[in-house]
DNA sequence: CTCCAGGTATTTT
DNA sequence: AAAATACATGGA
């Protein structure tokens, strides 16, 4: 029986390759997988797990469904995911336009063309992510997330491969603040992520109820209200999960380099600075952002430096 | 050895 | 109100 086949139309200013780039950048992230022309991802659709394999069909998105069942409503879930996870519904020309404008960072429009601010749907996933690697480089972040998601996640087997999915709240509730250090996990960070699934399973927050909260201010305190998730977190999270326009994570570290590199600041305690710079972007802040951070990606000629010479060889 | 990583909460000036 | 500090670890 044939697989489960669906496309979905992208309009200007999108590319999958650019998109694929970020999601392969030069980490080694365990919940999706990455090949020359597609990436696949397993998710949970209503308790069943799926996997899906994503690649470009002439103009159009293609989504395979490898393992699981789609009936119609579930087929409007993965659109819906992929839409989100690819941010399709953007037009993001206006954001072009400013971007061309300024001095410094007019090289980006086609440098990056059609990059998208890429997403964490879930919002479990898009709070506990950025508390892991808080305050630690990020290759040892990715490692601690590893071990998180292939310890407390759910995986598909497919082709010899597994495809972890991230852990559930439900399941994070339960685990232990021990086992977590273990994982090497600081005492606080431990805590703070199992709160926050707690926080979850009370129904003090759900993706729902912080999208119905009417201004920015207050979905920004609702989040900065749950211990371990402060103004940095809170932003990213209303960025990546949200799909929200104006989040700016303030003290970035990250951020702060890209500023410096580009020139636009001089010293990264200078928030005034940054202020002045930001209002230009009105509206704009959340992509200005993750286009400053894919500015901080090796190139592609550093990253083959950078590869060991045995791995070429094998290649 | 020191400093800093896509920070935050807590304690101390 | 602002500044210092602990936290886990690793790479520069």
């Amino acid at each position: 029986m044939a697989h489960t086949d669906l496309q979905i139309p992208v309009n200007n200013n999108f590319s999958f390759d650019e998109c694929l780039w970020f999601l392969n950048r030069n980490f080694d992230d365990c919940l999706h997988r990455v090949s020359a022309d597609s990436v696949r991802k397993a998710l949970l659709i209503d308790q069943s797990p799926v996997l899906l394999e994503i690649s470009m069909n002439g103009q159009n998105l293609r989504v395979q469904l490898l393992k699981g069942k789609a009936n119609e409503q579930t087929k409007s879930v993965i659109r819906q995911y992929v839409a989100d996870w690819f941010d399709l519904a953007a037009d993001i020309s206006a954001f072009y336009t400013l971007l061309a404008r300024h001095k410094s960072l007019a090289y980006m429009p086609e440098a990056f063309k059609g990059l998208r601010l890429i997403g964490i749907p879930d919002l479990f996933e898009a709070l506990a992510w950025p508390i892991i690697g808080q305050q630690i480089n990020l290759p040892f972040a990715y490692r601690v997330k590893r071990r998180f998601v292939e310890k407390y996640g759910t995986s598909i087997f497919y082709e010899n491969v597994f495809y972890y999915i991230f852990p559930s709240f439900e399941t994070v509730a339960h685990a232990a603040q021990e086992d977590l250090h273990q994982m090497q996990f600081s005492r606080k960070k431990a805590e703070y992520i199992i709160g926050l699934a707690r926080a979850f399973i009370s129904g003090e927050i759900s993706k729902q109820k912080l999208a119905g909260i009417p201004d920015f201010i207050s979905r920004q305190k609702a989040l900065t209200s749950i211990r371990g998730i402060g103004i940095w977190t809170a932003n990213y999270a209303l960025m990546k999960s949200l799909n929200e326009r104006s989040c700016i994570p303030y003290g970035d570290a990250g951020l702060l380099n890209a500023l410096m590199n580009h020139k636009i600041i001089s010293k990264k305690k200078d928030s005034e600075a940054v202020n002045k710079f930001f209002k230009k972007f009105a509206g704009w802040e959340s992509y200005l952002v993750f286009y400053l951070w894919r500015s901080l990606a090796p190139t592609e000629k550093e990253r083959l430096m950078q590869t060991p010479a045995t791995e070429i060889i094998s290649l």
